[in-house]
DNA sequence: TCCGCTCTTGACCATTTGATCAAGAATTAA
DNA sequence: TTAATTCTTGATCAAATGGTCAAGAGCGGA
């Protein structure tokens, strides 16, 4: 049996091979399907696994999802954290705008993994989001109302602006069929979508 | 067996009756926990209808996934709809922003099962996707260009601003949980949100 | 009242699916 | 080489689930 997790990852080689492999490919069938959608059969033909093999590295189909949103979650929040209070203004949330419409695009399904999880309730992320993703939230919102205590930009609910441009970015990656069936398929979307939300955010609607 | 759809709604009281009984109920449960995560039993029970009852209105348990999908779409566009190219472009867009806050809120399950619905992919409302969605947007993207073209809104991608515009409004539905999560539940959101999200749109970021 | 049609249900079925297990194959450390 | 450990799999199970069916109950118009 493969080690728990509970002291130290004495892992074998083909323990960290196959449970990478595991991950990958539960990554492609869990953000097409979700979780209840998805099979342990689908997960382990996209792997090349049989079955049982599959639920010998982990027990149980939730064990799988619950490791691949853990493993996730890491890479997903990089460029919330690295909105630097000492940059300035709108060039950190620039460049946050900018990350995240290309993380979307660049990794849709981690984003489409996420937004069926939390659409769902987020019954196995929960605590994470009451916790270390408030406690990061509020650190960045401080940051940003910092700025705008400044007068370094406009003033705003700065909780609620983080909403804003997280959900214009994933909107790319999770209503990624909507978007390729208004706009048709095949377009660069990374730049025009960039270009486009940078301007709305930083010079808005009216015309000065 | 009841009538099909073809010729005429000629509907007895207890099927008109029931038939609401069952959309209401599947709203409830298809929402919350998808398509594929929802089982015929739940939404029977949901309504207080016995299984092979509920199977009696719709055969199939995709027939009633589609009739609320179609049920519920048409309200779903109507503040789009309602963009008037004759009125004051900011207060058109204001509109428009106010109304899908407010839709989002009061009606946060329609908003969920569409967002489930386009993140696996649309399987069930491509078409409509492609068609008569991509024609209003189409139309009012237009609208919106003319607006930009007169020098009255800032010019960008109209299309993306119309999807900035949902995903900003819709996030508060489909992603409640976490919003709740960040800001602590039991607050008003709809006046906060909206708020920030108008002056936002409107005003931008970089302070004038 | 009576008859045809609509509605309702308990019992049942086939399939899917998450999970187990025992036994054999491969790998590794000595 | 050998023995212990890790890895792999075919067979199998129990539960869940979409869907059927025949028979009975209820309803509405003549």
């Amino acid at each position: 049996m493969p080690q728990a997790d509970s002291s130290g990852p004495r892992k074998t080689r083909i323990q960290t091979q196959n449970e990478e492999l595991i991950l990958a490919a539960a990554l492609e069938v869990f953000s097409a399907y979700g979780f209840r959608g998805s099979t342990v059969d689908q997960i382990a033909k996209a792997c090349g696994l049989s079955k049982p093999n599959l639920l010998y590295y982990f027990r149980r189909k939730e064990d799988i999802y619950v490791a691949l949103l853990e493993h996730t979650l890491r890479d997903w929040l990089e460029p919330l954290r690295a909105l630097d209070a000492a940059g300035d203004p709108i060039d950190e949330l620039s460049r946050y705008i900018r990350d995240k419409v290309r993380m979307s695009r660049e990794n849709p399904k981690a984003s489409r993994l996420f937004a069926n999880e939390i659409l769902h309730g987020a019954p196995m992320i929960g605590d994470f989001l009451k916790g270390p993703l408030k406690d990061l939230v509020d650190e960045k919102a401080a940051v940003i109302a910092s700025w705008m205590a400044a007068g370094r930009i406009n003033t705003i609910d700065p909780h609620h602006l983080i909403f804003a441009i997280w959900s214009t970015t994933q909107h790319y990656a999770d209503f990624d069929v909507q978007v390729a069936a208004i706009l048709g398929d095949g377009i660069d979307l990374t730049t025009t979508a960039g270009d486009t939300l940078l301007t709305l955010f930083i010079q808005g609607l009216r015309p000065r």
